[in-house]
DNA sequence: TCAAAAGTGTTCGATATACACCCATGC
DNA sequence: GCATGGGTGTATATCGAACACTTTTGA
């Protein structure tokens, strides 16, 4: 069966191919939106840091959702991270950099020129502590404002990323939490809002909002140890969220 | 190099798969949103008449973009459709069935025991004549309502392009004119917008409504035929949607 | 006492919702 | 003349946008 499928593949021009997810992990510090890069062990590199989004090729009995889960679950140690299939990258293309098929080769011990890529978004707490795991030599984050160029359509694909986490927000407000910490000032909140829309808030407005989601609420505490007035300190309530 | 391939995919647990296209074709009629089915010229009929998503492999040097493209040229003879990809199916249990096994044996001349597929939302002027391909024993719309069991996931994929219409429709307004012939009466309309958000809206509301869009423009002409009053027609201005 | 950020209300315009009757036409 | 669907206006509630000063705290 298998040399079946074989000569008949050579005899059809349909397209046979490996299939990878890449995830945009995107983390939130200094008012600025991060996305989570790594850099495989491998002699080659890519840019001069050889930093890429975290991806992998699905397995023979996996899903495109388990495999985005397995990235995640390697660099975060959580096992069910908040994620959402985006959008399919299938152009032939984007494995045609050299480089890029020199990495490929190396990196799966197999020769490939074509890959098509199910791209997933994921949000993660940025204080977290990430799993340095072997096959990466750096794990780090990347202000959206200074990603390098990266390998094959990566630069594309957190492009657009940027768009559906827009969509995203807006459809369901509570994946924002997944990017604040446990614990967080109306201010932060706010600085979240205004790198993801990319324009200024109204403080007041913001404010007079904050009060009508009943499902983000007050704890008997403020910030400390900071040069001015501390801020109230706020969480989410899922279950008021959800109810 | 072919070789290589063959037996370094042998060895390392990664799926190599053919990866298909298929389309989710709206038009609408009588009120309601219909799906355009096809049957395949093969004698392995899945459901009683055999009906599913039109789709097709994607070839060698093709994007799933340009398959989707293709598809929708083959059954409309239209080049250049509207049409949105939505989302990518890929459980390995998609292709499980028999039934599935054995259709895709026959139709594609080749064992394929796993198959991804591109999901694509496209939207078409019911009263279109459509291309009678060879291809296709029958082309044929049908109410999202009345759906048959379709093989693989093909009727989740069309439970999944109805939630993704809504917000393809709240994200870009213009994408319902596609829908409508070129000549429309407010109700129609009106009729058009109930069918995709599923609920009543109200008459004068709703008139009001379209008096602000600008780019809905009253003809000089009304219904003819009716035995009723009869509706002022109207149609969509591009240029004053755009600018 | 100063620097730095926190916090707080009101007004206005735009938009969504609710609601009931007369009009034109063909039969 | 009647059945069928077409067409119309007003009042209210809700939401987003604009806008400036006082408060608290640590250095």
């Amino acid at each position: 069966m298998e040399a079946q499928t074989q000569t008949a593949a050579a005899m059809i021009p349909f397209m046979q191919t490996f299939v990878s997810v890449d995830c945009v992990i995107f983390g939130f510090e200094q008012n600025q939106l991060n996305v989570l890069l790594v850099q495989r062990n491998t002699p080659l590199q890519i840019n001069e840091k050889g930093l890429k989004l975290p991806g992998s090729l699905i397995y023979q009995e996996e899903t495109a959702d388990e495999a985005a889960h397995r990235v995640l679950f390697e660099l975060t140690g959580i096992n069910k991270m908040t994620l959402k299939q985006f959008k399919s990258f299938t152009s032939p293309q984007r494995v045609s950099n050299p480089e890029d098929v020199a990495w490929l080769e190396v990196a799966y011990n197999n020769k490939i020129n074509r890959l098509i890529t199910v791209a997933y978004l994921s949000l993660c707490k940025i204080n977290r502590k990430l799993n340095l795991i072997s096959k990466y030599k750096t794990v780090e984050w990347c202000p959206v404002s200074k990603l390098p160029a990266m390998p094959f359509d990566h630069n594309q694909i957190v492009a657009e990323s940027l768009e559906e986490i827009r969509s995203w927000v807006k459809s369901d407000p509570a994946v924002i939490f997944e990017l604040l910490p446990n614990k967080f000032t109306a201010t932060e909140m706010r600085h979240l809002f205004e790198a993801i829309y990319q324009k200024k808030l109204d403080v007041r407005n913001f404010q007079k909002k904050l009060t009508t989601m009943d499902y983000v609420v007050p704890l008997d505490e403020k910030q400390t140890a900071v040069p001015h007035r501390a801020a109230q300190l706020y969480k989410f309530d899922k279950k008021r969220y959800n109810g």
